[in-house]
DNA sequence: ACATTTTTGTAGTAATCAATACAAAATAAA
DNA sequence: TTTATTTTGTATTGATTACTACAAAAATGT
């Protein structure tokens, strides 16, 4: 291949341009705040990414599901699945300050763009809606196999997990302390016992 | 008193402008959006709202404020003030598609200005907290009268609804169907018996 | 070395943003 | 009727918005 070379990965453009997109959602980022952040110009930054703005947080959302599904991966490869599940939630009582202020960027964008974009919207609902699906799959084998006792249908528990994740990332945004936090969650997961 | 006089009501000002920013959110929502459904020109709005967007937002974050408190007076006077805010959550299975894509405009608030305007988001932060104290008040006492027999502490209880407020107003953007929004109350009511 | 291809950096676009300036309009008090 | 006061409508502000045009720069292939 010839011509210029590039002096930036994609990915790396992609994971600094997410965390704007992150903390500000998308209409209040501006341009200017994405190519500080990823220390390009306006050039480079239409070179890459053909759709502008609009593509780049897509691709910020698409980028959010890959995460999701490296997490599937291990919840899949698990002979207690559950459990998995249980431990990410209750690590979010580690997390840090900053962390809980961010919140989910998919809830963030299914807030923020109900009335403002629809396309952007979809996509996330469809990210919350595939998280959901693998809650009900394993809330399901796990009553099948007597790891939960709670007889509430499968479905029923997974729309509240998702529900509960989607309110935690105000309730943390209200209380980042871990003390809090910690005590809720284990409240919140005691329903799955 | 003399002078032209006003042509509009400031409370039915107030009014339109809360539907516009509810649905779109603080930045996204233009001036021009707002003037176009107030009805009035940018002379009178600055004459109005001296602090101009922003104070205009802060009015309708306040709106919403009355509103609780109204709720929280009805609340107060009742004999089973539990029952009162279980039936609010079960009404919500019987909103209009318009409303439940909405969501709350408290809510929605803390998870766009977290970093975007400090003060507007702890704003909205603060209401959260009245309702979650609200809650927690009720929770209390009936668990003293008996009322409720779950013995977990009312705080982590009050916290556990204003969770579910906050995902549940992600959730019924999610599924905007009354029949699924019914099922997922009444499971998440039954916490609290 | 030279031609070709691609990226980069910069200058500039038109559109929209929130907010102002200010004169005309519309009232009440004197 | 005149004077004082306030609101209204319009024109305009400077800043910022997302995006584009394009030449210079920097590489590869011949």
């Amino acid at each position: 291949m010839r011509g210029r070379p590039t002096i930036f990965k994609e990915q790396e453009l992609l994971e600094k341009a997410q965390h704007i997109f992150w903390e500000k959602g998308y209409t209040a980022t501006s341009l200017e705040d994405l190519l500080n952040a990823m220390k390009i110009g306006s050039g480079s930054f239409y070179n890459t990414f053909k759709g502008g703005k609009k593509e780049l947080f897509s691709r910020a959302i698409q980028q959010r599901r890959e995460a999701f599904a490296e997490f599937k991966a291990i919840v899949d490869a698990s002979t207690a699945p559950l459990q998995v599940i249980k431990d990410f939630y209750r690590s979010l009582a580690h997390a840090d300050k900053q962390t809980h202020l961010q919140g989910c960027l998919i809830a963030n964008t299914v807030t923020e763009m109900t009335f403002v974009d629809q396309s952007l919207e979809e996509e996330a609902v469809r990210v919350l809606k595939e998280v959901e699906q693998m809650y009900i799959n394993v809330i399901e084998k796990a009553q099948r196999d007597g790891t939960m006792k709670n007889k509430t249908s499968a479905e029923i528990l997974g729309r509240y997990l998702i529900t509960f994740w989607c309110g935690f990332n105000v309730t943390r945004r209200m209380y980042p302390d871990n003390a809090i936090l910690k005590a809720q969650i284990e409240m919140q997961l005691s329903v799955l016992s």
